[in-house]
DNA sequence: TAGATTGTTAATCGATTAACAATC
DNA sequence: TAGATTGTTAATCGATTAACAATC
């Protein structure tokens, strides 16, 4: 048998493809080449059309490829041809402001639910949500069969957080706050933490 | 001549090591090693030790790495042996909870203006900070030699705050906008887009 | 048709890892 | 000393690119 596995530096290049088709949808256009994607991202077009090859033709010799089709065949392969729940936890600073974030808007993502421990935020509102008690965060979790959540908590809490999300059956982890955790293999995690991508550009600036 | 050029790609996992040993650093811990470092981090021990090579000896056979030394090594060649000051464009949500973000201390960085279009909220407070005008920006950053800034307008502002900040003088980006911004080549930018993340673990999940 | 652009192959380039002498 | 761990080399592994036949 022949695995068809795909290397996971491919799968990180294609919502940049997709959220690029997405820009050019809203300016009306209607094709597009690897050429074009490519330069908008600064990605070679032999590597995009190589990506895109891995999961099918999608283009045509001499025209390219039509947008709206090529944007529908990413949201299949990504899986975001539905709309995934997310429950967020923390309704500090940064928990409030992902609660609120417009722009998970026909990107395949919505916030579900909003939890923190603190009594003084519990039953209060943010955007359209409730902040709910984390102790009920695995029974609402599993009731409505949520999948992903989103870190927003102190780093010191966010190990222990990770523990009872993993627990209550969270396949994905988006970590905000900014240190390594732990999962087991089955569930995903992605950070972020602005710090790491200052130093990263900081490394190249003359002082 | 013998270039000395280092891999983006090692430049980019530098942060990671600096961020684990300031973990361990508030652990009250002293040494550590490789292979400890790639454990916390999913990175092979191997890999840690050829990225530090790259920028000289510092650690010992036998007993690994003094982690005040290493982290005092890798802020000089990260350059956050020093703080850098921050401009924060746009002062919603997004900007708001930059501008109080407390994860910035000890880590190189202080955001030092915060600014909007608004009139609503230029002159208002966010933490520490009064809303600027917008117009102002480039007197403003030019004034001050800010060198980074962070962008938290919406999608279709984001090239044309960008192209201001250059002009201004900003030499690296932090985007939090969801769409690709064309600098120079002398300008560094980084992206931060949940929705890019939360695609690359969908990629992975069963229906 | 002529021009453009795909999908794919093979070659190149670069990154990771295994292994080990050196040495604390 | 014996055990541990570094820094480095060479081998392996994987990713990117250049080139082009196919074809719209």
């Amino acid at each position: 048998m022949v695995e068809n596995f795909t290397p996971d530096i491919v799968i990180g290049r294609l919502p940049l493809y997709l959220r690029s088709l997405q820009q050019m949808e809203k300016e009306k256009r209607h094709t597009t080449s690897s050429q074009e994607i490519g330069e908008r991202l600064g990605i070679s077009a032999a590597q995009i059309r190589k990506d895109l090859s891995q999961f099918g033709e999608f283009g045509k010799q001499g025209t390219g490829y039509d947008i709206n089709n090529l944007i529908m065949e990413l949201r299949k392969i990504l899986k975001v041809d539905r709309v995934w729940d997310m429950a967020v936890v923390g309704a500090g600073d940064i928990g409030s402001a992902i609660a609120r974030y417009q722009g998970f808007a026909d990107r395949g993502y919505r916030v579900s639910m909003v939890f923190d421990v603190d009594p003084e935020k519990i039953g209060g509102r943010i955007g359209a949500f409730i902040v709910e008690d984390m102790d009920k965060i695995e029974e609402r979790i599993k009731e409505k069969g949520i999948e992903i959540a989103m870190i927003a908590v102190p780093a010191a809490k966010a190990q222990e957080v990770s523990d009872l999300l993993v627990k209550s059956g969270i396949k994905a982890l988006l970590n905000y706050a900014p240190i390594s955790i732990n999962v087991p293999d089955i569930v995903k995690v992605q950070y972020i933490d602005p710090v790491i991508h200052l130093q990263r550009m900081t490394f190249y600036l003359s002082i």
